[in-house]
DNA sequence: TCATGTATAATATAAGCAGGTTATGCATAA
DNA sequence: TTATGCATAACCTGCTTATATTATACATGA
């Protein structure tokens, strides 16, 4: 698929909540769960993903931790806060709107009453 | 709705696609078609459309013709070409599967096997 | 009647910014 | 050498904000 990053663009953030919204991870895991749901019809580069975590945790949005994986090797962890949650519901419920709308104008099964 | 437009970003050209596979039309126009369609939701300013519209153009997606008005300014009417036709038939076969992942992905219901 | 203001219709572009892409680098472990 | 894991710089695209111009209709007041 071309340009798929393009279409995250937006949602960027509203997928690292939702992640964290259900468990902490940390970067690495991140992607390949984006991976592994998307089966390359979506992609969010590490680049965008680790920008992205840098921005929010800035925003306060997430807070992070460092871990190890059993191997010993260091993970930065990351959970969401009370504002990244706050965020996440209110969006959660835009989405449905958000995705009817885009829907339709994609689809083309909009009605329109044309003047003159 | 607080960055609405930012949801857009990806989509903008296929929304226009969609219009004008289903009527030639303006860019007025356009922005009413959106605005009603959408309802607040989604937003795209005249700035961004026209830009595209200029960007599109350029890429021959579309093509354009000028028109008469009885009140304001003479209307430049686009209407889809081949190739346009050509990528808004691929984006819609594509769009089922992006649509689905967004909502996994942003709903938080996927289905993902952690290691350790 | 003329001038002025304002609302609507319609197109267009410059400057700036946000965030994604490409590319690259580094460390550790198997 | 492949997988795990993090991170950043330079560049590019496209949206936002702001502004300008053309054109018609209509209202209002002098």
């Amino acid at each position: 698929m071309t340009n798929s990053g393009e279409y995250v663009r937006g949602f960027t953030n509203y997928i690292i909540l939702s992640i964290l919204g259900n468990f902490d991870s940390y970067g690495y895991e991140m992607t390949k769960i984006i991976d592994s749901v998307s089966k390359q019809n979506i992609q969010l580069t590490e680049a965008a993903l680790y920008t992205a975590l840098k921005r929010m945790l800035a925003e306060e949005k997430i807070a992070s931790y460092s871990g190890k994986n059993k191997k010993g090797m260091n993970r930065r962890y990351y959970r969401i806060t009370p504002k990244g949650k706050r965020e996440l519901k209110s969006f959660r419920k835009d989405w449905v709107m958000i995705e009817n709308t885009l829907s339709s104008l994609v689809g083309g099964d909009f009605k329109y009453i044309r003047e003159n």
